[in-house]
DNA sequence: GGTCAACTGTTACAGAGGTTAACAATATTT
DNA sequence: AAATATTGTTAACCTCTGTAACAGTTGACC
């Protein structure tokens, strides 16, 4: 009564976590497309707004992804006006990215979006299953992730 | 001292989830590369093996997937002579699938590989965080995999 | 029975996300 | 001054996934 195992693969963290990401992922990816908005742009986007001036590169490395698969995000978000990328007087190598009013509102309307998401996600769990969730999935993050920051 | 929020993203369940995936993914990729199974490959086998005569179609239900996806999936594994399609005596539509010994025994070994690998992702998590977690992720599955399986 | 609907495996095509390797321009270290 | 490191960028490639069409086959219905 408790889970009805159809095979080996359900009792994997590794293979629920598979399943579950796409589940979210699919559901992120519906909510975003109304705002014009891809999964990786929105991410970007949010720490464009939220750390004002940061660099492609600590970007990436906030996001946990090469430098290089951000290039054409950055590309599509500025495109869109939603950002710019601005030349920074100190050093000529990097370009401080700074999210326009266009973009802070984008970013909103999407954090609206996707707090609707998370709730339609997880509305079979209780308050205490959702924050054990957040939770031990950021241990795991923060476990694995801080071998090489 | 809970946990430091560097962005909004660490609080959304989505994120976590797709972040934990991509941990657990590399892992489980790495270590059953030594085997020479993509972890898609992985997972069919597993369900060809736990479940001879199997269908392509219901095994692509079982797995989330169109089964168009699956085609050069099992093209691969009956390649390397894991599993073969065999003809259906009532049925001449559908071929079922049937694991070799040699894919069984790979098999063996990939879940000996994937024991390990899931060791060392919740080696960070106490044994009723990792209970937790497992049900948690399948609760999520099954109330939205039930809506239309 | 004959027709229409439904299912199976397959192919071709597309797209998202991600990686690696190289490169030129620029900073930093020694 | 020279060697080393960093930044943004491009190009090529891989995996997973979905969509649309298809021919062959089966089942349902009248």
């Amino acid at each position: 009564m408790t889970a009805e195992q159809n095979s080996a693969l359900d009792a994997m963290i590794g293979y629920n976590l598979k399943r579950a990401n796409t589940i979210a992922e699919s559901q992120i990816r519906r909510c975003l497309a109304n705002i014009g908005l891809a999964p990786r742009e929105f991410s970007a986007l949010a720490l464009a707004v939220e750390i004002p001036n940061i660099t492609q590169s600590t970007l990436a490395r906030h996001l946990g992804v090469e430098r290089s698969g951000l290039v054409s995000t950055i590309d599509a978000l500025e495109q869109r006006a939603l950002l710019n990328r601005v030349a920074v007087p100190g050093d000529r190598r990097i370009q401080a990215l700074i999210a326009t009013a266009k973009g802070i509102a984008a970013h909103q309307e999407a954090l609206c979006a996707i707090q609707m998401q998370e709730e339609q996600l997880t509305q079979v769990l209780s308050a205490t299953e959702i924050d054990s969730l957040r939770a031990v999935l950021q241990k795991i993050r923060k476990f694995e992730e801080g071998k090489t920051p």
